[in-house]
DNA sequence: GGACCTATTTATAATTG
DNA sequence: TCAATTATAAATAGGTC
């Protein structure tokens, strides 16, 4: 007969888990529940999600809400410029540019699969950027645990 | 003296909440909660994350870690070709390239202050296209309710 | 790695001030 | 609006298989 050891969960401090395998189990469990409560964010309040999380050195996981495709025109109603995720336009001087900028950008346009790692951060990198673009538009970006509560800032 | 009504909280059903206000504040509420599980995340495995929010036909919450500047090398060390994110390139060839795509992407680059509304948007909808890039080349990429359960597929 | 278990902590819906 | 309260549902640490 086993020693019965204590199971349910104990109190957990906001520091990094030491323990390799704990670690690994944790962001498992953890980014399911950052994906589930993200989802029942866009379920319940009709808000647009997008994640990315890249666990150390792996490759990245995501949730995004809805997808580009279905949504395109829920938005954008007027013509627009060109822009990296925004091909059809058609006006041909533009559609000109864009295929310049095709050229140029073809490691970035193409499918991610064929990307090396080093092509793939940098995707990732931009995709920082852009989330630091839309942070300064944006309000109560940031997140912290200064007062002792958990602060929007 | 008032009749005592009950506070703790119901069940959730995942479903839209129809009343304006009640998802008004439900949002503020899963919005924080979705972040602080992110901050969580990063810091106790280390993981980076992003997250975008985009409340319906408002501007966006942002949620991000760490910021581009600070681990602009950590993970790509290599010289790389140019890419929206990463202008410092040493080759002038490059550099004049860069310079080009600056100017016709003037709108992209520049300040988001000074983005209109649907410019943002085409902003938010590049984004949504890295994250289906990144998506596809990323594992467990998905999250649904389907069985009773929640799957990530 | 995953699925399930259980004790407990944590998040949060509804209400009050 | 916005913070605090409270009852309760939900998430999850640590364990087993």
């Amino acid at each position: 007969m086993s020693t019965r050891l204590i199971k349910g969960r104990k109190s957990v401090c906001l520091a990094k888990i030491e323990n390799k395998n704990n670690r690994q189990v944790s962001f498992s469990k953890r980014r399911n529940g950052v994906f589930k409560k993200a989802n029942e964010l866009v379920v319940m309040t009709g808000a647009e999600v997008g994640i990315i999380v890249f666990p150390l050195g792996n490759k990245p996981y995501s949730f995004g809400h809805p997808n580009v495709n279905e949504t395109i025109d829920k938005y954008v109603c007027e013509e627009r410029p060109p822009s990296l995720s925004s091909p059809g336009i058609d006006d041909n001087k533009l559609k000109e540019k864009n295929k310049n900028l095709e050229n140029q950008q073809e490691w970035f346009r193409g499918p991610i699969e064929k990307m090396n790692y080093t092509e793939a951060s940098i995707l990732k990198e931009g995709l920082e950027d852009l989330l630091l673009k839309v942070k300064n538009y944006g309000t109560e970006c940031g997140y912290g645990y200064e007062t002792g509560k958990w602060k929007a800032k």
